[in-house]
This record gives C-alpha cells, sequence and structure tokens, in this order.
RNA sequence: GGACCUAUAGCUCAGUUGGCUAGAGCGCCACGUUGACAUCGUGGAGGUCACUGGUUCAAGUCCAGUUAGGUCCA
C-alpha cells in the first residue's frame, strides 16, 4: 500500500510540472518503469482543473488571432451582469459555448471565444445606492453624479473579476486577453458613434411614453424588471355630476369604480360602451370632477368601457394608467400629469399638491365624501406591479424618453432571419422573434439612472429658429427648410444638430449630437449654453452592438485592444481582427433574451457592418427545478455551479449539462439537501420550500441516512449561526461523474498495461475480429458526434459519446483483448490498438470534459509519445489542440459488426442460463451449439472469447448437435445453444422459462402474420417494410421452432 | 387575450422524414469485491406512450379538440 501510494504522489508531482519537465519524467519512467503505469484509483477533479486551466492559458491555446490559411469560428458571450454570480443558467450557457469552441479549435479553425460583462445599468446602480444608504445612510443626491459614477466603478473592478474568476471554473476557453466591458472605450465609442449616426439619419427622436416609474429610485424600470403580486386593497365607487352645456351641475351622476381614487386629479374623461344604452344620451357631454371642478367629456370607447362590469362608466387617467393611454391617444384626450418624480402629487394636484401619493389617496376619499360623491367601499384583493429593484409600488408615469424608430431597422432584421443570413435553432423561435420585430415598436432607449452611457445629445431652449441659427454661427451653421440644421463639412461625422419640441408645449429646442472624441466640440456647445441630457441609454443598446464593438468597431484601421497591447496599427492599415471575426458563427443564449437582446443585435449589426452579427442562433434550454419551477434564490431551489463542481468535479457537470441540451424547451433538476453530517441527499420538496419558522424555532430537515436534524437555505429566514446547514445540491450529476470515474478506470487499466508499449503500423489485415469491430464502432461513432455538434444535439452527441465509451469499448473491447495483453507475441498489435482507440476517445471527448481528456492525454503522451492507425506520428503536446478526429468510412464494416452482435448475443444467453441457474461466475460452463457451418466456423473462431467472457468452453457447434441431457437452454437469432448442467438443472424450470419464451415470440409471429396477410399492407407499404416483415418473421419462425424442438427434447 | 412548449417506466429524459417487438440513466430486486472501475460487474422486474376523435395498410410519431403544467408577448 505505501508502495502505490508513493507511485501516485510521484507521479502527480511530475504532472504539475510545464512541459519540459515531461522529458524529465520520461528519463524517470526509463529508471524505473513500473512507476510509470498506475494512476490514482479515483480521478482527483480539483488537481486537474487549477493545473490545465493555467496551462492552457499560458501557452496562449485560448487567444484566437486572424489568421488568413483558417476560417474562423467565432461565439460572442451574452454578457453577464457585472455585479452577478455564477448561476445554472450561466454555467449551462458557458458549456455549450466553449464546448462549441473546443470542437471548432480540434477542427482546425482559428476559434474566438469572446468574453466580457455588461454594466447592467439600474442592477449595478441599485445595489451600490442600497448599500451605500445602509452603511452610510447618503443618498445619491447627497454625493453627486461624479461621485456616485465612481463608486460604481469601483464596484465593477472587484466584481467583474468575480464572475469572470468563476467563468474560468467551468473551463471556459476564451480569449482572456479581449475582455471587453460595455462601458469600457472601445464600447463606449461604438455607442457614441452607433448613436450619432442614428441621431444623424433621422433614427432618434424624443418623445412621451407611459413608463413603470419606480419612485423610490426615480427612474423608469423596463417591464421585465416588474413583477406582479396580489394585495389587499379597496375598490371605492364614486360618482361624477353630469353639466349642462353652460358648465352647470345637473342632476344626473354617472357612477363609476376605481382602485386609485387620487389618480382623479388627472382624470380627462369618463369613457361608456358606445352601444350602453345606459349612457348613450350622454356620450358627448361632460362631468364635473367634483374635487377641483375640472369639466372633462364623456366619450365612448368599446375598447376600454366593458358594459358588464361595475357600473359600466370608467374614469380615464391617460397619463396614469397603460389602458387609459391607449384610450387618451385614441380619442385625442389631453394627458395631465399629476405626480412628481418622488411620488408625490405635483402642482396640478392643486390643493392636494405636495402629498404622497398615498395620503393623496386617503385625503380625495375623504374630500370625495364630504361633497356627497362617496358611494361605497368594498375591500378587495388588487393585482399590484412592484418595481423588482426597490421592491416599491410601480407608478405609470407619463414622461419624456429617447426612442430609436424602429421601422426600417426592425425590417431588416427580419429579413434577415427570413433570408436565412440568420438562422435560429431550433427553428420554432424564429416565430417569436418574427413576431416580435413584426410589431416594429419604437425602442425606448433612455433611462433615469447615472450608471450608463450618457445620452450624447446637448440641448438649448430657443426662441427662434433664426435665432438659433445665430446662436450657434460659432459652428457655421445654415439654415436649412428641414427640422435639420446643417453644418460645414469640417463637422461631418462630428456635429448634428435638429430642432425638437420641448417638454412644455410651445417650446422648441436645439439638439445637438456629438460623436466620441470631440471635447472641444462639446465644450463649445456648453459654453453657449447647451446642456447635456442627464439620462443615459438603456444598457441593451450597448449589448446590442456586442458582436462588432468588442472587435474595435468603428475603428476600421487598428486592431482593438488587449489586455497585453494597446489598439494595434496593422500592416494592411485596416482592422484585421473585425475583418476576420466578423461576422460571428453562433450565438449561444436562452430564449427569454430573443427579443430584448438577439432581434437587436441582428439590426445594429446590420446597420452599422451591413452584415449579420452571427449566423445561427442555438436557442438552449432552461434549467427547472424538481416541482418545474424556475431556480431562484427566492425560491430556494437553486443550485450553485461552484458547489456542483467542487462536489462532482467540472467535467462531471458540463457532462451532465450537455446531456441535457437538445431541443426541448425545460429541462427539470430535482434537487437535494444534502445532509451535513453525513453527505446523503434529502430530495426537497414543496413543503420545504414553504417551511418557515415557527415558535421562534428555525426549521430542520430530519436526515432519512444518519437520523439526524440539519438547518438548511431558505428564503424565509436566515439559519442559526455556527449551524451545520446543508448545501442544495442535485444528484443528477453523479451521471457525469459515474462516466468520468469509467473513463479514469478504463484508462488507468490501458495505462497499466502499456508496459513496453512500442510504435508501429497497424496493419489491418492482422486484425483480430475485436479491433476490426471497435475500429467500425469508432468511425461511427466519430461521425455521429460530428453530426450531431453540427445541428446542436449536444444531448444525442453526449449519449452517443457515452455509450461508445461505456458499452463498446470498456464492456467488451477492453474485456475482449485482456488476454492478448498477457500474451508477449499479441501484445504489441493490441497495445497500439487501444493507444489509437484511447486517442481518439480523448479527442472526442475533449469538449465535453476537457480537464479530464488532458490529464489523460498527458499520461498517455508519457506513455506512448508516438501512435496512429497507420504510421505513428508523434502525438500533439495537448488534447486541446489536437485534431478532431476524422475516421476512414472504409473502417466502418455494417457485416462485421453483425456478426459481432451474434457473438454478443451469445454471451449474454449464456450468462443468462448461468445466472438463472445461479451457477458461480467462476464455475467453468460446457457449450454445444446447433447452428449452420457457416456460423459453426464463425462461433469456433471466437472461441476463446467464449472462456474470456463467460467463462464458458466451445465443445462443439454445427447442425448436427443435439442437446445433450439435462442441459439448460437458449435460442438467438440463427442459432440455439445448450449448456450441460448435470445435478443443476431443474427441468420444470427449464420448461417454464421456455414457454414463455415461446408465449411472447407466438405474440410477434401473429402480428407479423396479421400483417401480411393484409393485402391492404402488402400492396400498399413500400417493398422494403413489406420484405423486412417477412424476413423478421422467418427468423421468429426459426426461433420458435427451436424452442419447440427444446421442448419437445425436454418432454 | 395572442403565441410557443411539455405530457412516454417510480424519477429525469431519448425516440430523425409514420414501419416499434417503445429505449437509456438513476432508483428497485437477485447475485458478485485479490488485479481498471462498488463512482463497479452480471442478470432481472417495471410502460393502455395524458385524454377523445380523425387521417392511414400502419400512429408514441401526423391532424383536430380536451385536460393538466410551464414560458414568452400583450
Amino acid at each position: 500500500m505505501p508502495e502505490s501510494f508513493a507511485k501516485s504522489v510521484c507521479h502527480r508531482v511530475c504532472l504539475t510540472r510545464q512541459r519540459p519537465a515531461s522529458v524529465s519524467f520520461l528519463r524517470q519512467r526509463t529508471a524505473s518503469a513500473i512507476m510509470t503505469t498506475e494512476l490514482p484509483k479515483a480521478y482527483e477533479p480539483a488537481n486537474a482543473q487549477s493545473r490545465w486551466m493555467q496551462e492552457w492559458e499560458q501557452q496562449g491555446y485560448c487567444n484566437a488571432d486572424p489568421h488568413p490559411d483558417r476560417q474562423q469560428h467565432t461565439i460572442m458571450i451574452p454578457l453577464p451582469n457585472v455585479t452577478g454570480a455564477l448561476h445554472m443558467g450561466h454555467c449551462l450557457n458557458g458549456t455549450v459555448q466553449d464546448l462549441l469552441t473546443r470542437w471548432r479549435r480540434m477542427q482546425g479553425r482559428e476559434a474566438l471565444w469572446m468574453p466580457g460583462t455588461d454594466h447592467a445599468g439600474i442592477a449595478t446602480q441599485a445595489v451600490v445606492e442600497r448599500r451605500m444608504h445602509e452603511e452610510e445612510g447618503l443618498t445619491r443626491h447627497d454625493i453627486g453624479r461624479d461621485a456616485l459614477v465612481e463608486r460604481i466603478w469601483k464596484w465593477k473592478d472587484q466584481y467583474e473579476g468575480r464572475i469572470l474568476n468563476q467563468l474560468k471554473q467551468i473551463g471556459a476557453s476564451c480569449d482572456w486577453r479581449r475582455v471587453r466591458f460595455t462601458l469600457d472605450d472601445v464600447c463606449s465609442r461604438a455607442v457614441r458613434r452607433t448613436f450619432f449616426k442614428m441621431f444623424n439619419d433621422g433614427l432618434i427622436f424624443r418623445g412621451k411614453r407611459l413608463v413603470n416609474w419606480d419612485s423610490h429610485l426615480q427612474t423608469a424600470v423596463a417591464d421585465d424588471e416588474v413583477y406582479t403580486e396580489e394585495v389587499d386593497g379597496n375598490f371605492w365607487t364614486f360618482n361624477y355630476p353630469v353639466v349642462d352645456d353652460s358648465g352647470t351641475d345637473t342632476d344626473q351622476l354617472i357612477c363609476f369604480s376605481t382602485t386609485r381614487p387620487e389618480t382623479m386629479l388627472g382624470d380627462t374623461a369618463v369613457c361608456v360602451h358606445p352601444t350602453d344604452e345606459r349612457y348613450t344620451d350622454l356620450i358627448g357631454r361632460s362631468v364635473r370632477i367634483p374635487v377641483n371642478g375640472r369639466l372633462i367629456p364623456i366619450v365612448a370607447d368599446a375598447l376600454l368601457a366593458d358594459k358588464e362590469l361595475g357600473t359600466g362608466a370608467v374614469k380615464v387617467t391617460p397619463a396614469h394608467d397603460p389602458n387609459d393611454y391607449a384610450c387618451g391617444l385614441r380619442n385625442d384626450l389631453e394627458m395631465i400629469n399629476i405626480l412628481n418624480a418622488d411620488g408625490t402629487i405635483n402642482d396640478n394636484g392643486g390643493d392636494f399638491e405636495g402629498m404622497d401619493r398615498r395620503d393623496a389617496r386617503k385625503a380625495i376619499v375623504a374630500k370625495m365624501e364630504e361633497l356627497g360623491h362617496f358611494e361605497g367601499v368594498e375591500d378587495r384583493k388588487i393585482p399590484k406591479k412592484f418595481s423588482d429593484r426597490s421592491k416599491t409600488e410601480i407608478e405609470p408615469f407619463l414622461s419624456d424618453q429617447w426612442f430609436v424608430k424602429m421601422d426600417t431597422l426592425a425590417q431588416s432584421a427580419m429579413d434577415a432571419v427570413s433570408d436565412n443570413r440568420v438562422r435560429i435553432f431550433p427553428q420554432r423561435y424564429t416565430k417569436t422573434y418574427m413576431d416580435w420585430l413584426g410589431e416594429k415598436r419604437d425602442w425606448c432607449i433612455s433611462r433615469q439612472l447615472w450608471w450608463g452611457h450618457r445620452i450624447p445629445v446637448w440641448a438649448f431652449k430657443i426662441e427662434s429658429r433664426e435665432s438659433a441659427i445665430a446662436h450657434l454661427s460659432a459652428f457655421g451653421a445654415k439654415a436649412t427648410d428641414s427640422d435639420t440644421i446643417e453644418f460645414p463639412a469640417e463637422y461631418d461625422g462630428i456635429l448634428a444638430a435638429q430642432f425638437a419640441p420641448g417638454l412644455l408645449p410651445g417650446e422648441e429646442l436645439v439638439l445637438a449630437c456629438v460623436d466620441a472624441g470631440n471635447e472641444s466640440v462639446e465644450a463649445g456647445l456648453n459654453e453657449l449654453g447647451f446642456e447635456q441630457d442627464p439620462d443615459v441609454l438603456d444598457t441593451w443598446f450597448s449589448s446590442a452592438l456586442w458582436p462588432h464593438a468588442t472587435l474595435g468597431w468603428p475603428d476600421a484601421a487598428h486592431n482593438p485592444p488587449t489586455t497585453q497591447s494597446e489598439a494595434t496599427s496593422t500592416q494592411s492599415g485596416t482592422n484585421e481582427v473585425l475583418d476576420f471575426f466578423y461576422p460571428g458563427s453562433v450565438l449561444v443564449t436562452s430564449r427569454d433574451i430573443i427579443t430584448l437582446w438577439v432581434a437587436r443585435m441582428v439590426l445594429t449589426g446590420l446597420y452599422n457592418m451591413g452584415d449579420v452579427p452571427f449566423e445561427h442562433v442555438y436557442i438552449h434550454p432552461k434549467i427547472l427545478d424538481g416541482l418545474g419551477q424556475t431556480m431562484s434564490k427566492s425560491k430556494g431551489n437553486g443550485v450553485d455551479p461552484l458547489e456542483l463542481i467542487e462536489k462532482y468535479g467540472t467535467d462531471a457537470v458540463r457532462f451532465t449539462i450537455a446531456s441535457l441540451c437538445g431541443e426541448t424547451q425545460d429541462v427539470r433538476l430535482p434537487v437535494g439537501y444534502e445532509c451535513p453530517f453525513c453527505q446523503a441527499i434529502i430530495p426537497q420538496t414543496a413543503k420545504h420550500q414553504k417551511m418557515a419558522p415557527r415558535g421562534g424555532k428555525t426549521p430542520t430537515i430530519n436526515c432519512k441516512s444518519c437520523q439526524k436534524d440539519f438547518q438548511f437555505p431558505s428564503p424565509w429566514f436566515t439559519p442559526d449561526e455556527g449551524a451545520e446547514v446543508a448545501r442544495i445540491v442535485s444528484e443528477r450529476f453523479e451521471y457525469g461523474r459515474n462516466f468520468c470515474n469509467k473513463l479514469w478506470n478504463a484508462s488507468r487499466f490501458a495505462f497499466m498495461n502499456l508496459e513496453g508499449y512500442t510504435p508501429g503500423e497497424i496493419p489491418l489485415a492482422d486484425l483480430e475480429m475485436e479491433d476490426r469491430w471497435i475500429l467500425s464502432r469508432l468511425a461511427t461513432t466519430a461521425t455521429s458526434v460530428t453530426t450531431m455538434l453540427d445541428r446542436y444535439q449536444f444531448d444525442q452527441a453526449t449519449r452517443t459519446i457515452r455509450d461508445f465509451t461505456w458499452n463498446e469499448f470498456c464492456d467488451w473491447y477492453l474485456e475482449m483483448i485482456k488476454p492478448r495483453l498477457k500474451d508477449d507475441t499479441r501484445r504489441p498489435l493490441a497495445q497500439r490498438m487501444l493507444v489509437f482507440v484511447i486517442d481518439q476517445l480523448m479527442r472526442l471527448l475533449h469538449p465535453f470534459a476537457p480537464f479530464i481528456t488532458e490529464e489523460l492525454w498527458a499520461h498517455l503522451n508519457t506513455l506512448a509519445p508516438s501512435r496512429g492507425l497507420g504510421t505513428p506520428t508523434a502525438a500533439e503536446s495537448h488534447v486541446m489542440i489536437a485534431a478532431w478526429p476524422t475516421l476512414d468510412e472504409s473502417l466502418i464494416d455494417a457485416e462485421l459488426e453483425k456478426r459481432f452482435e451474434r457473438l454478443q448475443d451469445t454471451i449474454v444467453a449464456v450468462r443468462n442460463v448461468r445466472a438463472h441457474y445461479k451457477i458461480s461466475p467462476k464455475e467453468p460452463l460446457k457449450l454445444f451449439m446447433r447452428c449452420s457451418p457457416e456460423v459453426a466456423d464463425q462461433m469456433n473462431a471466437v472461441a476463446d472469447q467464449f472462456d474470456n467472457l463467460s467463462r464458458t468452453m466451445l465443445e462443439a457447434a454445427g447442425l448436427d448437435i443435439s442437446r445433450p441431457g439435462a442441459s439448460g437452454t437458449f435460442t438467438i437469432d440463427d442459432a440455439e445453444g445448450y449448456i450441460p448442467l448435470e445435478g443443476l438443472i431443474d427441468l420444470d424450470a427449464e420448461k417454464e422459462r421456455l414457454q414463455k419464451q415461446l408465449g411472447e415470440i407466438s405474440g410477434q409471429i401473429l402480428s407479423r402474420e396479421k400483417k401480411l396477410a393484409n393485402k391492404n399492407f402488402t400492396d400498399k407499404a413500400p417493398e422494403n417494410v413489406v420484405n423486412d416483415v417477412r424476413e423478421t418473421l422467418a427468423s421468429l419462425q426459426n426461433q420458435k421452432d427451436s424452442i419447440d424442438r427444446m421442448l419437445s427434447e425436454l418432454s
């Protein structure tokens, strides 16, 4: 024992060194040959992972540079949020991208996987602001814009490294020199240029829009940053008096109900259904809002009013409700904003100005009651929207925003997909893409934040257009008859300006846009009294440019800077990186981002580059927990990929994940709590997810294995300090771990038997049946895996390669060559074959399981550095840069595989008999087979294997064999076997067994006969199908005859 | 409200353009540890392919509808 321990330690020490070390290792091997042949009993993932990632980076294998002789392969990472942490989504997403990148690299492509993060405007600012408030009691207004942005940069610097390092832990072979960040100089230039171009082309405009207003953060938030919850609320009913032409109250009243009485300050109509007979004669007349006296019209709108609901009449507040807003647009109603940015009532609220909206609600209800217009109130559950960021209630809020006109841009992006310049896998997602773009809704790009790309527009309020032109004389501005202001040629591409309506009615502005790098122009505008827009751009605006911005666009003359160099001039005087790597190959992402990101990347790519950003989009499945819910911290069902990696190893996690990635939409990953005391896994149920403290006691789960109670992570409480807390894991990953273990041990076995390996050609003529069979299977497997990867069928590829490795290579091939490895004369060829198959297998598996394959490759390189099917050649130093297997199709031999299957069937049948009679595997058996002379020859040729694989001597085979007395029997396709079992055989049991088989086969024969008797079938079905059925029937009948004969022999 | 997806063994999933005697892994049962691997080997049990109709010689697969669950867009 101590000796073998020493061996493995020695081995590992050698491997930790870099390449030159392997030379000294070889020397050591010659000195003490035995020491080389033993690997540790189990694979040690953590050890291999840290070493190989470092090695690959040092060797520069992850890097990609323009290469005139090679085809490029480009993948742009879907930007993780800079302040986020790696979760299962990233893990899956990254695994797929790395798999593709490694595979293409091995195929000889110059494979770039571009890493980076985005600045995640609102999320990041919210986190930093919250911390600042909690720790120092400061708000952003206390410290000011510049100071806040500075703080966020510091935060970003701290967290960017964390998420990128986490990616490295899953083995991501990104070109780490090229890490980009959406707010860095390179990306910022792209953002400014794009904005400037769009502004200049008239694609950017300002407009009003009803937004989700977060009055705590004082910004608009996107729809996907809002969640809805049912809360207890009230449903009030009021009335407004109808007035006559002179504006005096009549005795008519209109009743309506509302959940938000305070919004009546902004009501600009009451709406009824056009066919509602109760109100038809009131349409076109007016009512008076009692709390402020304003007269508003009664309008008819079938889309807003519902005759069946409540009183049938509704108040309309276009500036504070999405449906009312639409109604307001249809009916040309006034839009009155009653809120300040902080959620208090503004000066449109009259007496209520300055009140918080919640106080105003009470005050309004009281006032209406006092004025006698209150009808009643009931309690009701009301769905309300909340901001995901601040958890405060969202207010629909009409505000000025910046937009991109989507009409032609969206059309171009649709065309790119409809004419297949961009193909989406699985194809069904094209519909999502097309439907969304087809709406051509203008893209709101402004956010009321400080963290982001500030909108590069300077505004100036003007008296008249003439005076504005004069004001801009310093820039040589000229009047035109359009809304655009013309500047001399020297400002082309630098400065553009246009007239635009101001915030208040009747106001007019000059909006001037400046491209990046023209600070003097910006200063000039500032001097003239222009003010830069305070808003920043939506993060998606910069993310949309990612595929070309990261490659250095708009700089067409230099290669983009990397961590190792500044932007470099090239010999060609062009940006070779951009020219070479754009357009990209495939984008790998999840379906919820098709509209937000994919579509926008396509349209900006077409707009800026004149070409699509990628040829393929692979939409991968989403991981759900065992109950079919999305994983999240707030549900307490999230699995941490890094904990999985720690527990199972990166390769196991990757392999398992790849096995889940096909065309399906979702995959379930049941999770469990790992008992902190005994590591048993207790499956998580809905009950666990809901458990909350009762009577001040922290909930625990009882371990079924060790009976101890343990605490667990939950969204509802924090485990007690110092308590042992279970972590959340998933047993599914044992699939990958077991596979890695199998691979490791198969290799370990092979390496232990490579003593005295000599390189040499493998003459196909000298091969044994099992050699030709494994080559045939290997060639088939390599071809299938390649095809499946081409089609993004990672699940099938994983299964194919696993089945080959486990069920064919390990279960059969390794077992079959064991005797040859002990035989001096037959060993050399068997070793060469073994080395070749392992070599190919490592290559095929590398994209799925990079670390273990690299580790085993290193061992293989020390034991058999020169290898191959034809003339042996020196293997590549690392499997990561080895060539992807392409085996000659002539190796595939269907006829041989069929013969091999018969051998397998026979051996399984013998084992079956052995198991049935509970005969020890050690007990030798004799086998007689009745079969055609041809089959008999084949059986005799592999007779050794019967002994080897089932401890059975093939005594005789041929047509003249009859059942020896007291023997176990079996039938296969075209042969029957007898195994004498003197003293062991149980006649009745044997009969029963055969009867059962007979029943099954008879049933199958019957169904075939029925089919063939059906004239419709024989007439209409294709000939080959009919023939297949005939052949199967014949074979089944053969088997039935065998069983019949055996049965008669028994009785 | 519109769109998409899912429903196959106890669990998680495969099942290419219809040709099926429906597969795998885990779990389960029996047996097996001194030579690669118990993270394993050998053998076994386990399914009215959600439901109802239809098309077809033939349906897990195609069509229509129903039910249940999930997701996206309004």
